[in-house]
DNA sequence: CCCTCTGTTGACTCGCGGGTCAAACTTTGC
DNA sequence: GCAAAGTTTGACCCGCGAGTCAACAGAGGG
């Protein structure tokens, strides 16, 4: 049987859910030693303590809320692998695009995930080392499938991959503060930009 | 008269730069709020107390430091593109293997000084950003070169170096535990990689 | 209406790290 | 050799934020 069993378990459940979502919202704004529980209590208009009843400290906050924010972003990504549409250089482009949108968008310094993971407790190293690892097999998987084909050529395909997450994750810093219709055209440009690592040369 | 006048003021200075030196090492490598002035001073041989007979604060210590740090990559990376031979690809892969390598071996977490700049404070934030924009500088300079010169094609260079710089400053992350003779290979990889963002399609 | 189980509170402890300072020590100039 | 200036020390203060806990609600169930 899954799921939770009764009335009580659903409910304890669902705020286990809502406490979640505020805190994958702020340790991916913030990184992990800039959050405090009490702004996570406070926007959910509860006392710091509160939060201890469901969680052993903030480690354990933290940890389950990056797998939160992990799973839904790559199960994201990895839906939209499955479903797109087109030549591997077409269905690449649009993973690249997404993946920039969600970070931006969503996860606006979720970059901290990836990008400085020695501040992060050792227990949540595993799990952002996890999350990036299957990030990076949905693309890894478009990419070598287009090698393949023959559609792709590049020089390294490890090397490749980290420059494209590379610039992927920092997005956010350089068009955080912009409209977002320009956002819009700089992912667009970031993307064909990308798209180039990947492109056949003479 | 520059300088310092007298021998007082001299082994003043003698000392703030090896404070200095000490701190732009930490502060590279942990970002601002991980770096304890205690440590700092440990690894002096010295009191944290005696830290605020130069110092007005850590943000004041981490503000010269980040200078010291600045001005050191900058002032390598503006005269290796000065005295750098060959054409502009020649050269841009020259200069990217060479801030790699910088990055990598001597400020190997320095890439938290560019990719979240939010963490610090605003007195740092401008030098920190200023400091990017005289790297891009160098970089942008070849790449114009190049692509005046029809030797390059790029999607939009704005992308393109945002690109790059991303990509270099992450780096240490993936390749800081090599032993060195991969590192090398990873280096030229990279670099090889990196080309490809600037090279013509038929 | 009371009893129990689930949640919540707010006042508390505690350690950590930035910052202070008077006193002690060292160097320098005369 | 001595006074003044320069330098270092270590004990101390203070605020912040993690974590604790006894006391206090409500919501059902009988």
């Amino acid at each position: 049987m899954l799921g939770p069993v009764n009335r009580v378990e659903r409910k304890r459940g669902r705020r286990v859910e809502q406490i979640l979502a505020v805190a994958a919202e702020l340790f991916g704004e913030r990184g992990y030693d800039a959050v405090n529980l009490e702004d996570v209590a406070e926007r959910l208009d509860v006392t710091k303590g509160s939060l201890y009843y469901y969680f052993a400290g903030k480690e354990q906050l933290a940890t389950a809320a990056i797998e939160t924010l992990g799973t839904d972003w790559t199960a994201r990504l990895e839906e939209l692998a499955a479903t797109a549409e087109g030549s591997a250089a077409q269905r690449l482009r649009t993973l690249i695009r997404a993946h920039v949108a969600i970070a931006v968008r969503e996860y606006p310094a979720a970059l901290r995930l990836f990008l400085v993971p020695r501040t992060w407790p050792d227990a949540l190293r595993a799990r952002i080392t996890e999350m990036r690892r299957r990030h990076d097999q949905v693309f890894r998987a478009v990419l070598v499938e287009g090698l393949e084909s023959g559609e792709f050529a590049v020089v390294a395909t490890a090397s490749t991959l980290q420059a494209m997450h590379a610039a992927m994750s920092q997005a956010p810093l350089w068009c955080a503060d912009l409209p977002v219709d320009e956002q819009d055209r700089a992912f667009d440009e970031l993307a064909d930009t990308l798209m180039k690592l990947v492109s056949p040369v003479p």
